[in-house]
DNA sequence: CGTGTAATTGAATGCAGTCAAACGAAGTGG
DNA sequence: CCACTTCGTTTGACTGCATTCAATTACACG
């Protein structure tokens, strides 16, 4: 779902400049609208129990975040943060609910979008737990590479770790082999991916 | 979500006998509309790359199976198969569609399991990452009792070890332990729960 | 230019997976 | 009814992937 589907809803809209590493929403918060991302990046995590982060989303501009808890009457169950300089949209909930009543168009991207990141889910878990670390990276890099499009990939090695579920001395050690196999291209922190075939391969299924 | 919020589409349902192990759809096929369970019980899983199986849920009776497949345009991406002698019946897409388009509240409902489901997933990967196998075997433990509520968990090792996303000879060392531990009481199959709070603890969070 | 943070490398440990074999239970057919 | 088969379960031994801890190096930013 794409922020461009509420755009005949501008006067609902408060579009605010954030600082890299500063964050939308708190896990435990309670929900109080949709952040849609004009200019930017944002992460989505959980923290686990000694505190580490396990990344679940990435979402880049044109994206919306942060609807799925207005369904829940639940806290957040993760932080969203961004992970560069961004110009982010809010949407109070209430006009994000009216709205959705009002609009069988919207309803009806909201209902895809949930069931489209539910698929995303179910596969993140099945590689999680059959996967090993290697075939997770090569994974991830297909993601990434489908978020970042042409540009390099940009995270620090912690925040990659985080997403493939690693320690980040573990993901070190797999850039370096996905280096010297020529898969990818390193240059601090950003990485280019060279082969894509390869990395599919890797990944398997 | 529940069956009896289409209760008022009895005109809709078709009702049929499952076998145990059989198939209500298989990944890959093409959804035709959604199951609901009437008697027995229901485990959806994916397979991994060399054929194992991740399940990823256990759906009990009173329960809606296959309906996130209805918005993604794609072929299901787990299989649903029977863990018991069942009596399911069998709501057809475009029927549902037109009840959903029909009903607010049905549609509400919808949402509403949609964003549970992925909050459970989003939980699960986390715990996926960054648990050991005893702790996601009870986590696991306190899933299930609210599925077997008080009769005893009834599942081969293997199913168990699927759910965990373990290998069956780790997950039968570790129910020895909690065994030995007071924790579980075993016969043969069925498996009660003596220490839910020791449970808990070893889950954590 | 110094200081803190991120990245890297090395070494050691251990959790959990795999392989192999033995055992048990449940069913099948003679 | 018993031998036989088959499948699920269990146990043992081994291996290795990945984590953790510790130490060093590179880098970014004030």
């Amino acid at each position: 779902m794409y922020c461009d589907e509420l755009d005949h809803v501008q006067a609902h809209k408060v579009s605010r400049n954030f600082k890299k590493n500063q964050s939308l929403f708190l896990e435990g918060a309670s929900p109080r609208g949709v952040y849609c991302i004009n200019e930017g990046m944002v992460k989505l995590f959980q923290r686990g129990d000694e505190g580490k982060e396990q990344i679940i989303r990435i979402a880049k501009a044109g994206e919306i975040v942060g609807f799925k808890s207005l369904f829940n009457e639940i806290p957040y169950q993760v932080t969203a943060e961004t992970l560069e300089e961004s110009n982010i949209c809010f949407i109070g909930k209430e006009d994000f609910l009216d709205m959705m009543d009002a609009n069988p168009i919207l309803r009806k991207a909201v209902i895809k979008e949930l069931s489209h990141e539910l698929s995303d889910r179910e596969d993140f878990i099945t590689n999680m737990s059959q996967k090993s670390v290697r075939e997770r990276l090569a994974f991830t890099f297909i993601i990434l590479q489908k978020i970042y499009v042409k540009e390099p990939i940009n995270l620090s090695r912690e925040d990659l770790a985080n997403f493939v579920g690693t320690a980040t001395e573990t993901l070190i050690r797999l850039l370096k082999d996905f280096k010297e196999e020529g898969i990818i291209e390193v240059h601090t922190r950003k990485i280019s991916i060279l082969n894509k075939e390869k990395l599919l391969f890797i990944a398997g299924k």
